[in-house]
DNA sequence: AGAAAAACTGGACAGTTGTCCAAAAAAAGA
DNA sequence: TCTTTTTTTGGACAACTGTCCAGTTTTTCT
């Protein structure tokens, strides 16, 4: 393994590492030495590999973004057609249950964005991404079931995507009151989502 | 004026102030001594009147449940049969634009409840009074306009919360790339919005 | 007026933060 | 092997944090 290699592994561990603590703590609550600590090795790597926190911070984003839209876009966009929104469904249930705390963090950061500018593009690379995917499905829906828009595209896609996300964090904050079920409710409630948002469309 | 009064006075002055810093500054990077400042009085004074920063926080996600909400309650539950949609996107709009910094404000301690157990039930009242308010909107459409529902009235007040929630949430992510025409953009799509809500269950 | 209570000040305090660096340790190349 | 480069350490540094309090000022009440 030639050194830069493995520089560049050990740079994607302390990101690793450093999106654990930051989903566990969250942002505003999260320091340099928790991260270092949590990686098991001293302050002064985390400047050795990353000039700034903030520099490891928008490293941790931009991971993030590879990682669950890979498995996204993989799921959603293979799924036979018809399928469509239930591949979807079964993805998020799976993420929300697993990587509960990763969809905490991206909301942390989403709303982190909006203060700290740095944050802005990276934040929207991510969300211009998840449009896309939208914009594909919509693309395949139109073409192979002779689903028609009523309005221009982009106002549906804009549309689909704040219902789809917001649908997520109400859940985020749901199941911090009420975790019985949570995840049995979510999965009806998002099925009739879809069925609101594809059918009145037609 | 009562010296109790002149006491709550304050305490409200300073809870103003203390919501204007966070607005403006965002959880994270707020401090004591910024509101302190922003508010002319000394560092002291703020824990004359709060035992601690997390109760002044408290006091302010608690005031400002009071403000927007009873501005909403007042101008939707009002608002003449029929007309009912559009008061709302209108009262929207309004504070879309004057409050912007309020509403960042909003989505920010909501995240950090996620984190901050004491500050859930705080935000948990919020949205409670929010899905009410819902509730009652729905329960004049049933009445007034032969509205029928397809699902139980619960996951129906859910659906519409979250999908108005994630598009208010979407729309402060959008102005910061896009300032230009935003609101005119929201009020179309928010438009658009209600109609797909209110016309696929009928 | 004087006494009691309330409001307010400025600074001390211990702890934490991000940043930086001289020097040691480890690895790589000669 | 010895030299050079890369990696790692542990701690110093100044700035900042929330908390607290001994006094001072202001207000209120008798």
């Amino acid at each position: 393994m030639t050194t830069q290699k493995k520089a560049e592994a050990k740079r994607a561990y302390l990101i690793e590492q450093a999106t654990a603590c930051l989903a566990e703590k969250g942002y505003a609550h999260v320091s340099l030495r928790d991260i270092a600590k949590e990686s098991g090795v001293s302050l002064g790597i985390l400047h050795y590999y990353f000039a700034s926190k903030e520099e490891l911070l928008l490293a941790v984003i931009s991971s993030y973004k590879g990682r669950f839209m890979e498995e996204l876009e993989r799921e959603v966009i293979t799924a036979p057609s018809g399928e469509w929104s239930a591949a979807l469904a079964r993805v998020l249930c799976r993420s929300l249950q697993e990587d509960r705390k990763l969809h905490r963090l991206w909301y942390d950061l989403q709303v982190q964005s909006m203060y700290v500018p740095a944050f802005g593009e990276q934040v929207k690379d991510i969300r211009s991404r998840l449009h896309q995917l939208i914009s594909r499905m919509l693309v395949r829906l139109q073409r192979e079931e002779q689903y028609s828009l009523t309005i221009d595209e982009d106002s549906a896609i804009s549309l689909i995507y704040s219902a789809i996300d917001g649908f997520l964090f109400q859940f985020l904050l749901d199941e911090l009151q009420r975790p019985e079920e949570a995840i049995a409710r979510f999965e009806q409630a998002f099925a009739h989502l879809m069925r609101t948002l594809f059918s009145s469309e037609s």
